[in-house]
DNA sequence: GTCTATAACAGGATAGAC
DNA sequence: GTCTATCCTGTTATAGAC
């Protein structure tokens, strides 16, 4: 592996578990197996241009798991309820530590850190168009599809936070039954809609 | 006010906008208008100690609000809704500054700093207690309160994340209606489950 | 209790030999 | 491209006058 490489996939890992203001150069440094000079040769803007490419990689990385996991079950409902549920053994088995860098950096340095913040929207906006769009394949209309990413997300970065801080599964297993009913609810609106009225037409809203 | 009080609550405002690395103490006597002894007079743990009483001060501020805010609506999904709505308008207010220091703190500290894990642990215990005794009274079964309050928080919590880091009212948005859903689907359940059952049990799960 | 000055140290970043 | 030594600035924390 290149030593850029290394040293960005070790900023990520840095990221995920102590945040940026925690992290380093010289811890940096170490994780990756390279002298303090090097991360400066190849990254001229040092430690912030390491975060903005960790979180770039990881953001791109992390997506990939959507399809991955939702794919496993036929109902878009049970799908993610066991996505939930398996987010929440990987965290328990790596001792809580966070899975999601994007969500640690932009709550700590949203406000402080301008273009790190820019490089987190970017991601998390790659996060909703990708996954909107597979949504609409599991047969969710356009704007269900995005209000379900969104759901999910939100559902997701707060998961990591109250898990990591009470070092417990139920945050994730309640999310995702929650995120669960809430798709269900969706789909059997939609199926109502197409069975009482124009063909190919949504327009019953959600209400009950 | 007094000068302790003064300074755990310029923390927690710094706290929320910055996260905890990021602000010195330097910084914090600035905001508080005391000098930097004045802190370690007051706080002999220092920094972290100032974190933990800002911690615990806004954590018991923000349960408060949930019975303010949802009592304002008799249906308990049109209430969340609503809430998570009033969530997003607030924060765009005030520039997508973060409104939870608990959540921010927690995600950036937790495997760096023991004693303030502890402290997230406790302040988002209560908020789980308090929070699920305040939805019983609104209906909901015990496990379901449980349920519920989680979802709640994990969505609230999330959405500030996604929220900061797009600077867009979206996340609340769509977090508030996948709750309410879940909410609904949880009233219908019990409710057909008390019609149709034995009287004063909610044996029927929610399955759809 | 309030404030100032400073100690003791760690941080990010750089220069330049190899 | 790799590595070492070092600069400079910031930090937390303390000592001690008022």
């Amino acid at each position: 592996m290149k030593t850029d490489e290394r040293i960005a996939l070790a900023m990520a890992e840095l990221l995920r578990k102590q945040g940026y203001g925690a992290t380093g150069i010289n811890q940096l440094a170490r994780a990756a197996g390279a002298p303090t000079g090097s991360i400066y040769h190849h990254f001229k803007g040092g430690k912030r241009e390491v975060a903005a490419a960790a979180l770039r990689q990881t953001g791109a990385a992390y997506i990939q798991l959507l399809p991955l996991l939702l794919d496993a079950h036929a109902d878009l409902a049970v799908a993610i309820e066991a996505a939930f549920a398996a987010a929440a053994e990987d965290m328990e088995n790596t001792g809580w530590a966070n899975m999601c860098p994007v969500g640690t950096v932009t709550a700590e340095v949203a406000d402080t850190e301008p273009t790190l913040r820019e490089v987190a929207a970017e991601v998390m906006g790659t996060w909703i168009d990708e996954g909107s769009r597979y949504l609409t394949t599991r047969g969710l209309s356009e704007t269900d599809s995005r209000s379900v990413i969104f759901a999910i997300l939100t559902a997701i970065e707060g998961a990591f936070v109250l898990a990591r801080g009470l070092r417990s599964a139920e945050p994730f297993l309640a999310a995702g039954r929650s995120v669960a009913a809430y798709v269900a609810s969706l789909e059997r609106a939609e199926r109502a809609a197409r069975a009482a009225g124009a063909p190919g037409a949504a327009r019953a809203r959600a209400k009950a």
